[in-house]
DNA sequence: TTGCGCCGAGAACGATCGTTCTCTAGCGTA
DNA sequence: TACGCTAGAGAACGATCGTTCTCGGCGCAA
């Protein structure tokens, strides 16, 4: 069910994805990603010794798609707060998507952090990062920490909102939000 | 593990709630509900006819609960913004509580959103009852829908950042992020 | 061609879990 | 006392899952 000719390690990646994303990672057995994979199960645990290390490459897939579908919508903005916004925008094409199903690392963090310690250092540093990634340019557009802080804020909250409701309009209400608060932030 | 002298269908949903909520739901057995409850597995299931149902009904004492604690942190303003702030001041609290995990229903929603359509229905009518409350509260403060899906959507926000950083600020940053926009959309 | 090593297919194993069944002790009633 | 009902303790069952093992075929070197 994946592009087979990409390298085997590439397939069990990307087909691990799309099922524990859309089902869920426990609900989702390892037979399954084999299947859906067009591997052997001998070579599945030849590229991963154990279910929690493909969870964790799988993270750290989702983590570089996440980086990269950020920085293409920011690509087009000409200034910090283009930037910015652009997050937003990003959003509102992802919520579109029939897949959406929420954010992958808050799901997982769900499911399996409270049991594996791994997954859950992901998930802080998937988020870390992004905070990171806001701070940056929100000091660049005027602003200070705070004002980065709220932003990723409403980002967490309309990926949160708009998977349990359905719906794209949180992606517009989080960037229309996000401009008051950058208006006022630094000073107009 | 839990008072025994209430009835063993509470005993059991109290006993379930805090094993869900701490370790997952798909991570705890039913077993270790009955143990916890200090109840028979006969009794059990005489009572909740499947793990679906007390997942449902522990769901349904979370929400309970949580309209509560939002009522009761509200109750002490004077006014509809007042009430307003009282949420994220409720929610600082409950950030800085040690058994703080993070939204149990978006927790739930991660784990079985996609294999039980009644969790998911309860996820969704547990944040569209919030988003109710919110409204009802905005629209008294003077603003309109759109506020008030800003300010869940910040809540939202700083319930999974906080879970996941597993600290108490994002509550300190979505009020002061709600401030200014009331202040904004309320024309000061 | 013959032997060898690699790899895929899938059976097998052990553990866990949701759910049901069995057995027995206790209790109220005739 | 004898009987029948209830309920608790826990064994049992069937399914699933992560992981490992076995077997058989294919390619390659001599």
């Amino acid at each position: 069910m994946v592009q087979q000719e990409a390298d085997p390690r590439t397939r069990v990646i990307a087909a691990a994805d799309e099922l524990f994303y859309r089902r869920g990672i426990q609900a989702t057995g390892m037979d399954e990603v084999r299947a859906a994979a067009g591997v052997s199960l001998k070579r599945l645990y030849a590229e991963f010794p154990g279910k929690e290390q493909l969870v964790l490459a799988v993270l750290a897939a989702r983590h570089e798609m996440w980086e990269q579908g950020i920085a293409g919508a920011a690509a087009h903005a000409h200034d910090a707060r283009g930037r910015l916004l652009a997050i937003y925008d990003f959003l509102e094409t992802w919520f579109g998507d029939d897949s959406f199903r929420g954010c992958g690392f808050i799901n997982a963090f769900g499911e399996l952090g409270a049991s594996s310690p791994a997954v859950a250092d992901a998930a802080r540093e998937h988020k870390a990062s992004f905070q990171h990634y806001v701070q940056g340019l929100a000091t660049e557009a005027g602003g200070d920490a705070e004002l980065a802080a709220q932003l990723a804020l409403l980002a967490e909250g309309a990926q949160t909102t708009a998977a349990i409701a359905g719906i794209v309009e949180p992606a517009l209400h989080a960037r229309r939000a996000a401009e008051v608060l950058i208006r006022v932030a630094t000073g107009r």
